[in-house]
Parts: structure tokens; C-alpha cells; sequence
DNA sequence: TGAGAGTCAGCAACCGCTCCCAGAAGGGTT
DNA sequence: AACCCTTCTGGGAGCGGTTGCTGACTCTCA
């Protein structure tokens, strides 16, 4: 592969020459460790700076200082579309807002092998202090290895088992979906569907494991049929929201295990003439934005997800800053935000 | 600062000792330049590779190498919330798509310094083999320097004036709205609004000279009125529109500068009663994934944004590639999405 | 048998910066 | 005057790789 050669720029070493100091105290000076050095020194470090354009090499940085003060984004590469992952979306921009005052920098990972140690490899590379994996997924080669590499990460949108031994960040899936649950019962539904996630997302089985807890909890043992399998996308839930629709007796009320699902169930109901909330009430989780914008607005359970990035930022900085790792898992409560989607029966 | 110390990893030195060969062999045989070494040789390092667990130093070989294979993706500090910018979103999904398969990775850079200067030196830090600037705004520092420092960049969702030295990548700004005038103006539309983006933002100009251009070229001269300053959000759309509905006699159409402008004034006409289309049409720019969703369904021009980024990430891989500068620009065409926000009156 | 060609491995000079350590310079004490 | 501190600067050994060059070795063929 050819390369393009580019203008050489001014390395410290023509900046401490041009200054004349030695290489160590020009990158003292330029490391903001200015009280080690007499001010005229200091003006002439910097004086040369600017009249020479001088621009640090961060790579070399880095490998000299072995620390790149740089984050990395690990998504699976099914979830690295933004555009259809509110989620991730939400998530980016806690980590944003936390990150970059720090002056850290942020990289998006996205692993394409598939055998855990390669994934690794691609993980952990050299050029990240550490790493924030998005919802991974429960077969995922990410998580085959154990977190020996002792490079400090957290986990968003998966509550993994202790096991796993990484450090959780996350809603509490199981009282988040009963939470729901309980609030349809309360407006006298019984006969309430769920449009489940995806088997491979943690979060998927235990939102499901939420619903069935606290139905049976009052009482109902839903029929398999009320469970629809599904994908977490807004096509999944349109479909799963057809076959839904079909049971009879009609269901008086349908839980999408998040808010696209529940976009796709109003669709649904919209293209078959199915009055919501009037015949069939439609709750999601997650609030994202769209689910104030949709007709009628969706009732749902908004998860702090913003919050769960800045607080994703925040411990790992704290653990690659004190070198100590956190294990466990910090559950955020969820809201319930009460819209239009939902009527008594 | 306190750092943690880390368990060393396997360098390439003891990678070469254990397989017993030489550090420079060693490397050759990881970069795949495998034919220079008997099958012998290269069995035994990878080997060795595969029992010590090595991976190598990414760092470490940028800096020798210096090619770092990652781009970085620029936003202005305010454009850098996700969940607001369906536009950044999706291009980094295009950007993402054309640069994961070659394994470049991809950096989010926002200065946070207001000095050109200081903002290039965060930029161009050496971390990146090119950069894509993501909607540089007109009084930006970024662009107060010209591109002098020989790093490949792009632009994407500015369509700069050529004195500034950049390769642009946008939609044809003026003309899309020229279409977009016309169209409503077949359906015999005359008193059309507009509600305008952002001074600082290249794109709002354009199509505020694209509107303004059609319509007197209609024998239109809209007074001032009917142009309502705004920002490029949702909330922005929903005041302006609230005022371009004071209009006397009403506007029968207003324009949103983009899709977000649009839904605010879809909001602000459901919230005094205005029925959409049939007291007044709407139509924005982009065709954004909500727009289909809201309602009623929003007739939008579509922005071919993911071909954007994707056009950005290969232009700028090839500028890399051969060392090779684009100038100008690439304007993408836009098509209309007829739904149902306009009605003829 | 010796020259020439072709393989293949090792050596060593970087890449640009950090950081520790030694030592020079200057000032104050006794 | 000798000694000790303090303050400041320079030197140099890495950090973990890449890369061009040298030269040893084998093979072929006249």
C-alpha cells in the first residue's frame, strides 16, 4: 500500500533546539510541569512553540507515557448502526459529556473476527486506557474471556451475571418490566401481551423473566401465545404485533420490551384499524425520543440512559485513575412516564 | 495523577526470543509480510505468537509506522449530542460502514479550545490519518486555518465556498430547496414560509437564497415576515412556526429548513389547532427517520446521508491512500418523499 | 571448484516523546 | 573557606514497534 508523505512537522526535538534546551525540559515545560523550570525558560520554551507551529505528537506520546487518555466504544457490529439504536445513541452522548471536559478522547470498536482472542486483540490494542462495551450480547466472543487483560472496562445495557466478573451498568431490567406489568393491572387488564427481545440480549430474558414474576404474581399464567419473540428493532415489533393482534380473545393490552417494539405495535394496530389506546392499550421502555412523537404518545418506562453514560465515564475513569477495579453491578431505577397509549378496560 | 500499573503484555521482543528469531523477523511475519520468511520460520513465531498470547502494541506501531489507521470524525462541541443530531448520526452510520470493513478505526474529536491553533493541535495530534470535519459552522475556528497541515480531511454538511481549500460532500442545498419551493408551488401554494436555520450554518443560507431565488422566479417577493429565524432543533421549529401562524392572511405553506424545523411546526399547528395539511402544509429537508412517524407523515426531501458519509470515508481513505488532495465539491442529489403534510389550497 | 544469483535472518537506526537521575550553579551558614 | 541546600537543566535509557541494509548460506551451472 502506498503512502502518502506528508510535511514533516516540528518535533520536540527542533523545538528544544530551536529554543535552545535540552529535549527533556522542553517536554517538561509543554507538560504543564512549568514549576520545575525558571520562568525565562519557560518563555523561550513557549516563544519557540508558537513561532515554530509546534503541535505534540500524541502517538508518541502515549507510547512513552503509556497512557493514551482515550476511551473505547465497543459495540457488536449488528448494534453499530446508530441511526436504529437509540440506545447506543443515548449512551454516546453521556460518555461524551463526561469524557471530553476530561480531555479524554473517544474511539468506536467495533470487532469484526470472531474468535474471542482475536476480538481481543482488536480490543485491547494499546491505543485505549480503557474500554466501555455496549450491550453485549450473551453469545457475544467479546465476553467468551474472562477480563484478565487488566484493562479497566464497564459494561452498559447488560446486567451480566456476577460470574462474568465486569462492572454493570444498567437499569434494573426484572422491576422495570414488572413495574410495567403492575401498572396495566392497576387499570384492570389481565390479558397482557409481551413482545420479547431478542434471546441473545441479556436484558431480553429479563424483562421476560419480569413479566412472567409478576403476572403469576397476580395470579395470571400467560399463555405461550401472549409471548411473541422478536428482534429490539421497530420492524420486529410490527410484525410480532400482527401475530399478537390475532389471539382471541383479544388481548386488552401489548408490553414491546422496548419502545421500538412498541413503535412497531402501534404501527400495527395503525395499519389494521386497531384503536389504541381504545382497544388495545401499548406500553414500551426506555422513552426514547421518538416516543413522545409518535400518535398517540407512548406510555413508558424512561430509563436514565444519558445518566447511565456519564456514570459508564465516570467509573472507569475512576478505575484507570486509582487502578482499582470495580466489580458488581449499579442498577438505575426507572420512571414511569405517563402518556396516551394506555386506558383502563 | 496517579496511574495503575498494569500487567505487562508480551512485547515483540519476547515474542522473538521465545520463537527464537530476531525482533525485525518477528515483525515482518506479524505485518503479513509473510513471504520474505521459509514456512518453517513463520510457523515457529506464530506459534510462539499464539502460546504467549501476544498482541501487538497499536501505539507503538503508528508510531513507527506512521499510519495510524483511524480517522477522526470532527463535530462542533454543540452538534456533539446524538440523540439531537439525526443528521451526525447518520453519517457516522455511512462512515462506519465503509471504514470498519478496512479496519480503519474511527475517533470522535470535539475541540474544546477557541483558538485556531489550539484547535488544530487537538485535531492533528498525530492519533489520526485523516479527518472528516461533520458540519463545520462559518465562524468555527476550525476553519479560520486553511487545511495547511497536509492531513487529509473532508467535509460533510457544508458546502464551503472553494477559497477555503476543502473537498465538500453535501446535498445540492439551494437547489433542494428550489425543488421543494416549486413543489409546493404546483400545488398552487403562493403565500409560503419558511422557517430558516441558523445563520452560522452554511447549509441554512443556501437554502434560505434557494428559497428566496424560486420564489421570485414565481413573481414571489416574500416579505420578511414570512422568513422566521430559527436554530436547526425541534424546539426552535415550534416557536418560529408559532409566529408564522400569526401571519395574516395565513401562510397556506410553511417550510422547515430541515426535518426537525418541520416537526416543531407540525407540533406548534396540532397544538393551536391548526390542521395539517388542511389549513397549512409543512414539508422539511433530510427525510430523517422520524419523519415518517409523526404525524401526519411528514413530505420531506431525502438526503442521501449515509451515501454521504460513505462517499466521505472513501474519498478520504483515497486522499490517504495516494497522497493525493481532492479539491471541490460533490453534491449529492435529493429526492422527494410525498407523504402527507401537503395538500394543494 | 568458484562465481553469481537468490533466500532468508539479524542488526541497528529510527519514530517522537517521557521521566529519572546526575550534576551544575547559586546562595546561605557556620 | 568549606559545606550543604535548593533550584534548575541536560543526558540518556527506554516505550514497542518498522524498515532498509548487510551478509551468511545454499543452490546452480559453467
Amino acid at each position: 500500500m502506498k503512502t502518502a508523505r506528508r510535511a514533516k512537522r516540528p518535533t520536540l526535538k527542533q523545538l528544544a533546539e530551536t529554543a535552545g534546551v535540552s529535549i527533556g525540559t522542553a517536554s517538561n515545560i509543554l507538560s504543564n510541569k512549568v514549576e520545575l523550570h525558571s520562568a525565562e525558560t519557560v518563555a523561550r520554551v513557549l516563544t519557540a512553540a508558537r513561532q515554530l507551529g509546534y503541535r505534540p505528537n500524541r502517538v508518541a506520546r502515549s507510547l512513552a507515557a503509556r497512557r493514551t487518555h482515550t476511551i473505547g466504544v465497543v459495540m457488536e457490529r449488528q448494534h453499530a448502526v446508530f441511526t436504529r439504536n437509540p440506545y447506543a445513541t443515548a449512551v454516546m452522548d453521556g460518555l461524551v459529556d463526561a469524557l471530553l471536559p476530561r480531555e479524554y478522547q473517544l474511539k468506536i470498536i467495533t470487532p469484526h473476527r470472531l474468535e474471542p482472542h482475536a476480538v481481543w486483540t482488536e480490543l485491547d490494542d494499546g491505543t485505549v486506557d480503557g474500554l466501555v462495551l455496549i450491550a453485549p450480547l450473551r453469545e457475544s466472543p467479546i465476553l467468551a474471556l474472562p477480563p484478565t487483560s487488566a484493562l479497566p472496562c464497564v459494561v452498559v445495557g447488560s446486567t451480566l451475571p456476577d460470574e462474568y466478573g465486569y462492572y454493570c451498568i444498567d437499569i434494573d431490567n426484572e422491576n422495570t418490566m414488572r413495574a410495567l406489568v403492575r401498572y396495566l393491572i392497576g387499570y384492570g387488564h389481565r390479558r397482557i401481551g409481551l413482545i420479547k427481545g431478542p434471546d441473545n440480549h441479556w436484558s431480553a430474558i429479563q424483562r421476560v423473566q419480569g413479566y412472567l414474576d409478576e403476572m403469576t404474581a397476580h395470579g395470571i399464567c400467560p399463555p405461550a401465545e401472549w409471548i411473541a419473540d422478536s428482534n429490539y428493532e421497530h420492524s420486529g415489533g410490527l410484525l410480532a404485533a400482527e401475530r399478537l393482534l390475532q389471539i382471541t380473545p383479544p388481548l386488552t393490552a401489548i408490553i414491546g420490551s422496548n419502545d421500538l417494539l412498541a413503535m412497531g405495535a402501534l404501527d400495527a394496530c395503525a395499519q389494521q384499524g386497531v384503536p389504541v389506546p381504545d382497544a388495545v392499550s401499548i406500553v414500551g421502555i426506555d422513552d426514547t425520543p421518538m416516543a413522545a412523537l409518535v400518535k398517540p404518545p407512548l406510555t413508558t418506562m424512561r430509563s436514565p440512559i444519558h445518566e447511565i453514560g456519564v456514570h459508564a465515564a465516570e467509573a472507569l475513569l475512576q478505575q484507570i485513575e486509582t487502578g482499582e477495579l470495580l466489580r458488581g453491578a449499579r442498577l438505575f431505577e426507572t420512571t414511569l412516564i405517563v402518556r396516551e397509549s394506555v386506558q383502563g378496560c
